[in-house]
RNA sequence: UGGGGUAUCGCCAAGUGGUAAGGCAAUGGAUUCUGAUUCCAUCAUGCGCAGGUUCGAAUCCUGCUACCCUAGCCA
């Protein structure tokens, strides 16, 4: 991979590039990803990771990954080896793996430093409450009757909090900032709220826990982030991003939170609570279905780490919300795949062909190259014989015009093999189609000359005595939307069928991939194959193939 | 606008007052024992709309319009 030369550029960098300039943190930078683990990353944390690490990256700074777990009510440490395992799997490496969690002293000291300077009181409305007096986005808030607590009090009450005399939603910590702000989120917003919950981390050691607006600006700050990249919704966030950290006055200089727009493919499900229904409910294997677009579903489904950063790396970073086209992704595996695959002829839908003035008892090797385009793959030999399957989208008993594989009358290559003609076609009773009687030209064999006369289509074949059957899977997307505008499964989002390959398919090992003889780029599901069967996932087909006219 | 954002080709996206990069998609053509790949060519007198400033505007000013976010003790 050529590294760093020709990254483009975005609004990230540039604000960087001033903060250099001007000596902010001089020279430094420091990045973050904070994922809360909540679930599995999908190709939007994607996104996300390749942004933080390659803008450290192309400084010469440092990125940290650091689980954002200040709910434990929320969160499971399930989730973090996958997490983690997804970074790898990316080529990531992180400067520090942290926990905000581990950071609740902190935290707490900085909450009583704001209650010691009159910034912070003890509130005891309950929830309803304070979103009645919250306002609306038209109207100003009320102040809560308990606001002008004194310090003492506030403490006094703060620390029984933290001792845990009151019950969950009993009493929370609120900045003291401005309920008539315009900005909801400086409405006085909580800053500590009470949840007698096990923390995967800190066990029963905290029975207060500090919301993300909070904990947030501290755990950069303590760390000593630089940038702090996060999404649009979080733009509304920023001022009291700020207001924390100016307030305590502890870090110069302090981070600075930068939004950036989140991901959105065509026809793709992206959101946490949607994919998690699926996996819970069962409508999918799980997290790394190979229709998810988690990047454990991209990987099984045989998508590469090349592949994806590149994508990030096309889609570019800015404000304006977009939907990228799934074509562009589709386009980056392809490129990438295309030079490190070899090629293996598997037919589907598989049509007998009957070579009559074949030897019935003669089996020839046939030399094939594994990929044409890169010649250091080397080649294979496949057997041929006087039985042999065909592709069904390779035959039309009534051609359409400028079809050029088989049909009857039409002579073709066999790739790798002979000029085959089709002359007749042999039905079962119920008119389906039993087997193509054709001939063969032993004049033409591949690679012996015989250059004579041109054939205008070439098709694959394998031959029928050696044929292995696998299971091939192909998928579309993985969620409709109904009249209603209800996103919901599409029971066509995986289609199975069994399909003939040559015999070298079966010393496939799981994950491997590997490109069908024009239907596209297929990999050996480990997690599916057994030694009798080979289950094969669609990745992505090819750019284009003949398309019937109407 | 309550407030905060965003508008440049079908989809992303550069551009930061000097006369519209690039990628994907699409379309034509060349080569091809994969209708793939590769290769060449075409693809915004135009930058949400309307005015204004300027020798010169996607970039500055004014006024509109559309869409997104925001009223969790989630992140």
């Amino acid at each position: 991979m050529s590294e760093n030369e020709n990254k483009s550029s975005n609004f990230i960098h540039n604000i960087i590039d001033k903060d250099i300039e001007s000596g902010k943190y001089g020279g430094e930078v420091y990045t973050r990803f904070p994922p809360e683990p909540n679930g599995y990353l999908h190709i939007g944390h994607a996104k996300s990771i390749c942004l933080n690490f390659t803008t450290a990256e192309k400084y010469g700074g440092r990125c940290n990954l650091r689980y954002d777990d200040t709910n434990p009510v929320k969160e499971d440490v399930e989730y973090v080896d996958s997490i983690e395992e997804d970074i790898k799997w990316l080529g990531f490496s992180w400067d520090k793996k942290l926990w905000a969690s581990d950071y609740f002293p902190k935290m707490y000291e900085a909450a009583v430093e704001l209650i010691k300077k009159g910034e912070a009181y003890v509130c005891d409305l309950s929830a309803d409450e304070i979103r009645e007096t919250r306002g609306t986005l038209k109207e100003p808030g009320k102040e809560s009757p308990y606001r002008n607590r004194t310090v003492e009090e506030n403490m006094q009450l703060f620390k029984e909090m933290k001792a845990g005399k009151y019950k969950d939603g009993e009493k929370v910590l609120r900045a003291k900032i401005d309920m008539a702000s315009p900005n909801i989120n400086m409405r006085d917003p909580v800053i500590y709220r009470i949840a007698h919950v096990e923390h995967h981390n800190t066990g029963s050691e905290w029975c207060i826990y500090p919301m993300y607006d909070f904990a947030h600006p501290l755990e950069d700050a303590i760390e000593g982030i630089t940038h702090s990249i996060c999404t649009l919704e979080f733009e509304d966030h920023r001022p009291l991003y700020d207001w924390s950290l100016d307030q305590l006055g502890w870090w110069d200089p302090q981070p600075q939170q930068i939004e950036f727009a989140r991901l959105n493919i065509t026809n793709t499900v992206m959101s946490k609570r949607l994919l998690k229904g699926l996996v819970d409910d069962g409508s999918v294997e799980g997290w790394d279905d190979p229709r998810m677009p988690t990047i454990a579903g991209l990987r099984r489904r045989g998508y590469t780490p090349e592949a994806i950063r590149d994508f990030c790396e096309r889609i570019g970073v800015a404000k304006a919300n977009s939907t990228v086209e799934m074509a562009l992704l589709e386009h980056c595996v392809r490129e990438d795949l295309q030079s490190r695959v070899a090629s293996r002829n598997v037919v589907f839908d598989p049509i007998k062909v009957v070579i009559t003035n074949y030897p019935e008892d003669k089996t020839e090797e046939l030399a094939m190259e594994n990929n044409r385009n890169v010649p250091e793959m080397g080649g294979r030999t496949v057997p041929f014989s006087r039985e042999l399957y065909v592709d069904g989208a390779d035959f039309m008993e009534v051609p359409v015009k400028k079809y050029f594989r088989l049909f009857p009358g039409n002579e073709v290559r066999f790739k790798g093999a002979y000029f085959i003609k089709c002359e007749e076609v042999v039905k079962n009773d119920d008119g389906t189609i039993k087997e193509l009687r054709c001939t063969y030209d032993p004049a033409t064999k591949s690679g012996e000359g015989g250059e004579g006369r041109k054939v205008k289509g070439t098709i694959h074949w394998v031959d029928a005595a050696s044929a292995v059957a696998i299971k091939v899977r192909e998928y579309g997307y993985l969620m409709v939307e109904d009249e209603q505008g209800e996103e919901r499964l599409n029971p066509d989002s995986v289609k199975e069928m069994t399909c003939y390959a040559e015999p070298l398919i079966s010393e496939a090992k799981g994950g491997d991939r590997f490109q069908f003889f024009r239907h596209g780029y297929y990999i050996a599901d480990s997690k599916l194959s057994t030694d009798t069967e080979k289950v094969f996932n669609s990745i992505i087909g090819l750019k284009s193939s003949f398309k019937i006219k109407k």
